[in-house]
DNA sequence: CTTGACTCTATAGCCGACTGTAGACTTTAT
DNA sequence: ATAAAGTCTACAGTCGGCTATAGAGTCAAG
């Protein structure tokens, strides 16, 4: 037993055990670091990164801050503001109420979408095979019965993710 | 007027014309073509793009395949299979119900975050600033309160898009 | 002392649907 | 005749959040 090991509450860990606790994998704990999102205590003689216990809340502030929706600059952001003594409560309020803006625009957005393809599903199956590239199935549709999903819409943003 | 010019209806047009007319770019068009979606009917002997009028068809099926859902690399499978005489409508249904389903789950994937994210605002509301990183607003959150949207979730598919 | 697990940096790739660039050539309008 | 506008190919970049690779160095167990 190492003396670093033999006091495991408290000591500094290196990445392989921050990544097996925090469920994160390796790879991206670096690139967390790489986003201004944690950063180690330390490092060895050999710049191994060392971790004391708080890049563990780090990580669930993180992950809590994914959950709200927030992008990993955003929460960059939130950490550099807290880093500098700022406390960004009002804008963190502030993108949260914008989040369940988009949020309810994406939802009205995706509702009327699935009412317009249930529409053209039930039209096919009323209707059957006719002409066309493949059946008339899509060519029969009305630009207006199925339409595109507006706008620009930002991708949705699936989080907290990890190694399958 | 030249002679390309003078009988508009049924004659080739270059590229810019037919970007013009779908409201589809230059860029796109070419794209599409890398894509197998499209293809132009002939060449000039400088290498320019020449489109018959079926290719405002072709897009319109485009157009709608997108909107229905499917993506670039399904529909240049529908194109493929029709250009070998096959009509593909069976397999065209499926995908459809498939993207419904599809739909329906990020539905209700999105209808409960948005209750969460709901209730997390309405507690900040509440309980006014704390401690904390960021005066406790997202320290304080359970896991379970405000959890990630799950599973890989394919991105949402805008479709339809044009230049802004 | 060697083997294998771990870590390092730097960089590229993935998904999807585009969008934009560079550098050369062609066509159109004045 | 010349300049502007259009087109060509080939490729890189965008967005977001990772994921993977290469090649080298480090560390722990047997």
């Amino acid at each position: 037993m190492t003396p670093a090991k033999r006091d495991a509450r408290g000591s500094l860990r290196k990445i392989g055990e921050v990544a097996k606790r925090s469920d994160i994998a390796v790879e991206t704990l670096r690139f967390y670091e790489s986003r201004g999102l944690i950063e180690p205590a330390g490092r060895t003689a050999s710049a191994y990164r060392l971790y004391d216990d708080s890049v563990f809340e780090r990580l669930a502030f993180v992950k809590k801050s994914q959950a709200v929706g927030f992008t990993l600059d955003q929460i960059a952001w939130i950490i550099a503001e807290a880093r500098e003594g700022r406390r960004p409560c009002v804008e963190v309020r502030k993108m949260a109420r914008q989040r369940l803006n988009e949020l309810d625009e994406k939802l009205t957005e995706l509702r009327r979408y699935r009412r317009d393809l249930k529409r053209t599903l039930d039209a096919w199956d009323r209707e059957g095979v006719k002409e066309g590239m493949i059946c008339g199935l899509i060519e029969g549709l009305d630009a207006a019965v199925v339409r595109p999903v507006s706008g620009r819409a930002g991708r949705w943003r699936p989080s907290g993710r990890r190694k399958p």
